[in-house]
DNA sequence: GCGACAG
DNA sequence: ATCTTGTCGC
């Protein structure tokens, strides 16, 4: 796939202004709301990936199943940031892709996509399959600025795009997360006077993608779930979590790992 | 001033 | 993110 918004490439010379700066036109241009023919029953991810599944991608209606690519991020020798996408339809692993870029920005929160996403682009733009939604490690619209990594790539590539992280960065929870939440339980995200977006608004949700029988004794913390691109938040937590079909994290997420740890 | 803080 | 085995409790 290929870059359409080049101008907001992560440039590595921006100082700390700039790249805030930045993140601001991103979120001017991102799309919050639905854009994009993905309902969780398209997705097809019943079957856990890695099995057989029809060679054209095939549904039960005959339509060709989406595709979606899950991306995570590693270091190498500390210098060196890898990407991986891993693309899959049908519960199958159709191609995937490895970037690198070198790490020369410092880890700042909120300003992660300066960090690694250069190597994301890398990984990305060798994709010859094009994505139908991208799942990116780490926030969206739960930013500061609403513009996160998974934000700032969809508008890159103009791909729908979701975040899914595993601490939250920003934003309260409509309900308190204390207590153990049972499996299916989704909790709103509000934005609060740390971020741009109106106070009040839903920007994402905590998502309880899996529990354990008895959560009283020991319990699995929500997956933190946002808009990246192109997707509202609530379409953004029922397509996560079609895609966790065995475990806490996505199946697209989990392999992209396990791709990024190989190429470590 | 202190604490919080995606990966 | 990363350094890292066993161990506790589903």
């Amino acid at each position: 796939m290929r870059v359409v918004r080049p101008e907001f490439r992560p440039a590595p010379g921006l100082d700390t202004d700039a790249m805030a700066s930045r993140q601001r036109d991103i979120a001017a241009v991102a799309d919050f709301a639905d854009d994009h023919g993905l309902t969780p029953e398209r997705i097809g991810l019943d079957e856990p990936p890695g099995e057989q599944a029809a060679l054209g991608g095939a549904t039960t209606s005959g339509e060709a199943a989406p595709v979606v690519v899950g991306v995570d991020q590693a270091f190498r020798d500390d210098e060196v940031s890898v990407s991986a996408a891993v693309a899959i339809r049908d519960g199958a692993v159709i191609e995937r892709a490895a970037g690198n870029a070198p790490l020369d920005v410092p880890y700042v929160p909120g300003l992660l996509a300066f960090r690694e996403g250069s190597a994301v682009i890398d990984a990305l733009s060798s994709l010859s399959v094009e994505p139908d939604l991208l799942v990116v490690d780490g926030s969206g619209r739960i930013h500061y600025r609403q513009a996160g990594l998974a934000t700032h790539v969809g508008v890159l590539f103009d791909v729908p795009a979701v975040g899914v992280a595993k601490s939250l960065l920003c934003g309260t929870p409509a309900a308190a997360l204390a207590d153990p939440l049972p499996a299916g339980t989704r909790v709103a995200i509000e934005a609060d006077d740390s971020m741009d977006a109106p106070d009040g608004a839903v920007v994402g949700y905590a998502l309880q993608s899996r529990q354990y029988p008895t959560p009283e004794t020991r319990h699995i913390n929500p997956l933190y779930v946002s808009p990246g691109h192109r997707v509202s938040a609530g379409t953004a937590a029922d397509l996560v979590e079609a895609t966790c079909t065995q475990y806490k994290l996505p199946a697209p997420t989990r392999l992209a790992d396990q791709y990024a740890a190989d190429l470590t």
